[in-house]
DNA sequence: CGGAAGATCCTCT
DNA sequence: GAGGATCTTCCGG
């Protein structure tokens, strides 16, 4: 059913206790859970505390207090005034937005939370995949490696993207956004000028 | 205490 | 491709 080693304890630390694009890469490919749902992460963005575009940029507050946990803990905000995103923390207020998945778990209750049968258009976007996998603010620092959380090593993609990330006014030249080449379930497409690594 | 911004999504044209 | 929905948080006055 669900192939791979999951990442928990002292594996699950030393994972994300590392430089969030790094952290970004290293997730393309992998398996997230949320109870009985979740996919496999084909689209991610990098966020640092120097970063002018990160929650993190003008220090904690009652909002970002769980992006500033332990690495592997999960951070969760409301934007827009409707839809919740998720993080996965990585050193203290850094992280790694999680923007697309694979539906490959749980299907027919992420197309009824969705009210969409569309499988590319379950997950395609941080909001979508909260809404399909059930993410809101009970669910914010909490630590990936306990229910209704998992996470699962996955196999590395055949080709990574890289570009610029979406939606964002400051710093938004930074290539920190990542993504599996040729996937059919990110939220967007990489610009021309994306640069593919092997 | 008011206001504006915001790591989005959906429905049109 | 443009615009509206919708609301919490934070900062400035």
């Amino acid at each position: 059913m669900i192939g791979g080693p999951a990442l928990a304890g002292d594996a699950l630390t030393a994972f994300f206790a590392r430089d969030a694009e790094e952290v970004a890469r290293s997730l393309l490919g992998c398996r997230f859970m949320v109870g009985m749902v979740g996919g496999l992460i084909v689209e991610t963005e990098a966020y640092f505390p120097d970063d002018a575009a990160s929650h993190s940029f003008r220090g904690p507050s009652k909002r970002n207090a769980a992006m500033f946990g332990e690495p592997g803990n999960v951070y969760v905000y409301h934007i827009y005034g409707m839809h919740w995103c998720v993080n996965f923390v990585c050193r203290p207020g850094s992280a790694v937005l999680i923007r697309a998945l694979e539906p490959e778990q749980g299907i027919a209750e992420m197309a009824e939370r969705r009210k969409l049968d569309a499988l590319p258009a379950l997950c395609s976007g941080p909001g979508k995949l909260c809404q399909a996998l059930g993410i809101d603010l009970t669910l914010n620092d909490r630590k990936l490696d306990c229910p209704p959380y998992a996470l699962f090593k996955g196999a590395a993609p055949v080709a990574t993207m890289v570009g610029p990330r979406i939606g964002i006014t400051k710093n938004a030249d930074a290539p920190m956004r990542f993504g599996v080449a040729g996937s059919r379930y990110l939220s967007k497409p990489f610009p021309k000028t994306s640069v593919s690594i092997p």
